[in-house]
RNA sequence: GUCCCCGUAGCUCAAUUGGAUAGAGCGUCGGCCUCCGGAGCCGAAGGUUACAGGUUCGAAUCCUGUCGGGGAUACCA
C-alpha cells in the first residue's frame, strides 16, 4: 500500500468521527505529497475547508485532529503551520523498511489496484489507404501508454485499433487505379503506388468537381457491395494492413483487437431502422439526424444518398463494444478537433441506454513546426511517420557516436552496438517528448529538443539509467545476487532520504496518470526521480563507500533506481539501453 | 454568428485539479574536476500567470467581461 493511502487510512477514522462518512472522502483526497521538502514528506489541508462546517479556526481543527490521530509509528510529530496545513514528516526507519522490501519485489512496491476495472482503450486508428504520418504519433503513443500504465495497475485492459478501412479515401484509391493506374510501379512497389494515387486524386479533387463526384460514387458502390469494387478492397487492405503492421513493429505498440470500420459495416442499416423506430433519429434537409438538447447541429447518422457516416459506425462500435467486452469505460485517444463529435457520440449512447460505462475522449492538441503551424516539411507535405522515425534514428545515431567518443576509457561500442543503441535511443525520444507534453496543449516538435541530453527528454532518462548500469559494470557487481544477499538501505543522508522517498511514490505518480489520463504524470515523475539521483550520486561515494553496509545500502539505492526507470519508460512503451 | 480549447520567465514547457515563496530545460551570469560516465553538479538573475472585475481563509486554476491565438460548427473521418 502506498505512503499516501496508509496516511489516508490512518485519518479516516478521526475525520469520519468529525464531519461524517461523505464529506471525510473528499477531506481525505486533501492529503497530498508536500509541495516543497521544508514542510516534510506529505501535507493534510482539510482543516481550512472544514472551518465552516465545524465554526473552529482551522488551526484550531488541524490541532484537534493531529490530537486523535496516532501517527507516532508512522511520522515524527506533525505540526501545524500558516493558516491549518498539517505538515507530515516519515520515520525514517519507516522508509528504510519500504525500500528494503521494494527493492526486492518485482513490482517496486507498487501494489495492485484493490477494485479493478475493466477498459476499452480506443487509439491510434490510422486511414489505412494512406501512409501513417506525424498526426498518428501522439494517438498511438499516448493509448499504448495508457494502456500499460492501466495494466501495470491492475485493471484489465482491451485495446482495439479502429482503423480507417472502410471510407472516402478507399473512393480515391479506387478511382485512381481505375483510371492512372501505374502497372509496373503497382507490381513492383504496390503500397507506393496506391500512396501515389492517392495524392494524386486527392490533388485533383480540389479543383474538379466532377472526380470529387466520382470518387464518391466509388465509395458508394463500394459500400453497396459492388463486386468489382469489393475485390479491388480486398486486394488492398493486405498491402496497407502490412505498412502499418511494419509501423507498429517498430513502434513496439501491439493491440488486442484491430476491428476497422468496415467490421460495423453490415451492422448499420439495423441500427439506423432502431434509431428511426425509437423516434430518436428523424429526416431532417434530406438527411437523418439525431437531435440533442442544447445542441445547434444535430448529429447525422446517414446522408441524403443513404450512405452512412462515421457516427453511425462509431454508434455500431459503441454496441459492439458493450456486448462483447462489457468495460466500465471505454477511452477515446482522438484528437480534440473531433471533441464536438464525441460529445454527441456520447450523448447518444447515453439515450441508447448505455449509462453504466465511462466514456471518455482523451483528446490531445496539435504537433506545430516552427512556425507555430501544424508540422510539415519545407515542401508543405505533411510529416511521414517513416521518414520522421528514420531521421529520429539518424541523429540519435551522432548523439550515440559522440557519447561514446567522449567517453573517459575510450569508445566503448561497435558500429553494429551503436546502431541497436541509436533505433531504441531515437524512437524512445519520439515517444518521450510526446507523452512528457500535457497532452492538452500543442506542442512544437524539434529533434534537437527531444535528443538533448539535458533536460526533460527521453535520451536523458536513457542516459542516466545506463550511468547507473555502469557503476554496477564497474564494480563488478551484479544487481541481483546484490537483491538477495540481505543487504539493506538505509538512509544516512538528505540525498539518500529525498532519493529514497521519491522511490517510494512511483505507484503514487502512476495513480496520478490514471486520474485524467495524462502520461506526463510519469515522465514528470521520471525526470524528478533522475534528479534527485544525480544529486545524491555527485554528492556521495558509491563504489567507495565505506563500512562494506553503507556501499551496499547505496549499490541498491542505485539499483531500485534503475529499474524504476526501466519500469517506468516500459510503461511509457520506452525501451532502455544498459550502455549508450 | 454560436460553441470548445488556449494565453505562465527571452524561448520550449510544468504546476499533484482551489493550497504555503508559480517550477524545470534551453539561453545568460558565477562557482565546482587527483575521485564511480563533466553532454554533470551547485548557485544567481529572469514573473503584476494577456487585461479588468468578482467568488473565499487562500486563485495561474472557479465565475463575468474585454483583447489576442487555435479548433469545431449538416451529409469527410
Amino acid at each position: 500500500m502506498s505512503i499516501l493511502q496508509t496516511l489516508k487510512d490512518r485519518f479516516r477514522p478521526v475525520l469520519v468521527d468529525l464531519v461524517g462518512t461523505e464529506d471525510a472522502e473528499k477531506a481525505l483526497d486533501l492529503i497530498r505529497p508536500a509541495q516543497d521538502a521544508r514542510f516534510g514528506d506529505y501535507q493534510a489541508n482539510m482543516a481550512m475547508p472544514l472551518k465552516k462546517q465545524l465554526r473552529k479556526p482551522p488551526r484550531e481543527i488541524a490541532s484537534e485532529i493531529i490530537g486523535r490521530l496516532n501517527l507516532d509509528d508512522l511520522c515524527e510529530p506533525p505540526e501545524v503551520a500558516g493558516p491549518g496545513f498539517i505538515n507530515l514528516r516519515l520515520r525514517e526507519s519507516v522508509l528504510a523498511d519500504r525500500l528494503n522490501a521494494a527493492a526486492g519485489d518485482s513490482r517496486l512496491g507498487v501494489a495492485p489496484v484493490s477494485q479493478s476495472r475493466s477498459y476499452l482503450v480506443d487509439y491510434s486508428a490510422p486511414n489505412v489507404a494512406k501512409p501513417m504520418h506525424v498526426g498518428h504519433i501522439r494517438s498511438t503513443v499516448i493509448g499504448d501508454a495508457l494502456c500499460r500504465v492501466l495494466r501495470f495497475l491492475g485493471h484489465q485492459v482491451t485495446s482495439d485499433n479502429h482503423l480507417g478501412d472502410w471510407g472516402t479515401q478507399f473512393g480515391m484509391i479506387l478511382y485512381g487505379y481505375k483510371h492512372f493506374l501505374d502497372t509496373d510501379a503497382y507490381a513492383k512497389d504496390p503500397l507506393g503506388e496506391l500512396a501515389r494515387l492517392y495524392r494524386h486524386v486527392r490533388s485533383l479533387m480540389d479543383n474538379d468537381e466532377a472526380i470529387a463526384k466520382a470518387v464518391l460514387a466509388e465509395t458508394a458502390q463500394l459500400h453497396a457491395g459492388d463486386s468489382e469494387n469489393r475485390r479491388l478492397w480486398q486486394e488492398f487492405i493486405p498491402v496497407c494492413l502490412a505498412e502499418i503492421d511494419r509501423m507498429y513493429g517498430r513502434l513496439g505498440v501491439h493491440f488486442d483487437h484491430t476491428l476497422g470500420e468496415s467490421y460495423y459495416h453490415d451492422r448499420l442499416p439495423g441500427l439506423v431502422d432502431e434509431l428511426i423506430a425509437s423516434g430518436l433519429a428523424r429526416r431532417s434537409e434530406g438527411a437523418l439526424a439525431v437531435f440533442l438538447d442544447g445542441q445547434e447541429t444535430p448529429m447525422l447518422v446517414q446522408k441524403q444518398d443513404g450512405a452512412f457516416l462515421y457516427a453511425t459506425t462509431d454508434l455500431a462500435t459503441v454496441r459492439y463494444r458493450m456486448e462483447t467486452f462489457h468495460p466500465d469505460a471505454i477511452l477515446y485517444v482522438v484528437d480534440h478537433r473531433q471533441s464536438l463529435h464525441f460529445k454527441h457520440l456520447f450523448a447518444v449512447a447515453r439515450m441508447l441506454g448505455y449509462n453504466n460505462v465511462e466514456l471518455t475522449h482523451v483528446s490531445f492538441g496539435t504537433v506545430l513546426g516552427d512556425d507555430g503551424r501544424p508540422f510539415r516539411t519545407r515542401e508543405g507535405d505533411i510529416v511521414g511517420l517513416e521518414s520522421l522515425l528514420d531521421e529520429a534514428v539518424r541523429r540519435a545515431g551522432e548523439v550515440v557516436a559522440a557519447n561514446d567518443e567522449s567517453k573517459p576509457g575510450g569508445p566503448e561500442l561497435s558500429p553494429e552496438e551503436r546502431q541497436r543503441i541509436a533505433e531504441t535511443v531515437g524512437i524512445g525520444a519520439l515517444k518521450y517528448a510526446d507523452l512528457a507534453q500535457n497532452r492538452t496543449s500543442d506542442y512544437v516538435f524539434s529533434f534537437d529538443k527531444m535528443l538533448a541530453m539535458n533536460g526533460n527528454t527521453g535520451t536523458y532518462m536513457q542516459y542516466a539509467y545506463a550511468r547507473i548500469r555502469s557503476i554496477f559494470r564497474k564494480g563488478g557487481v551484479d544487481p541481483a545476487s546484490l537483491r538477495g544477499s540481505g543487504a539493506a538501505i538505509q538512509l544516512e543522508t538528505p540525498e539518500e532520504r529525498a532519493l529514497g522517498l521519491q522511490l517510494l511514490q512511483f505507484g503514487e505518480a502512476l495513480d496520478q496518470v490514471v486520474v485524467d489520463y495524462r502520461p506526463n504524470q510519469l515522465t514528470s515523475y521520471l525526470f524528478d526521480l533522475a534528479g534527485r539521483f544525480t544529486t545524491f550520486y555527485e554528492k556521495h561515494s558509491v563504489l567507495k563507500a565505506e563500512p562494506d553496509s553503507l556501499r551496499q545500502s547505496r549499490l541498491l539505492l542505485c539499483d531500485l533506481t534503475a529499474e524504476t526507470i526501466k519500469q517506468g519508460l516500459s510503461l511509457l512503451g520506452i525501451d532502455v539501453v544498459e550502455q549508450m
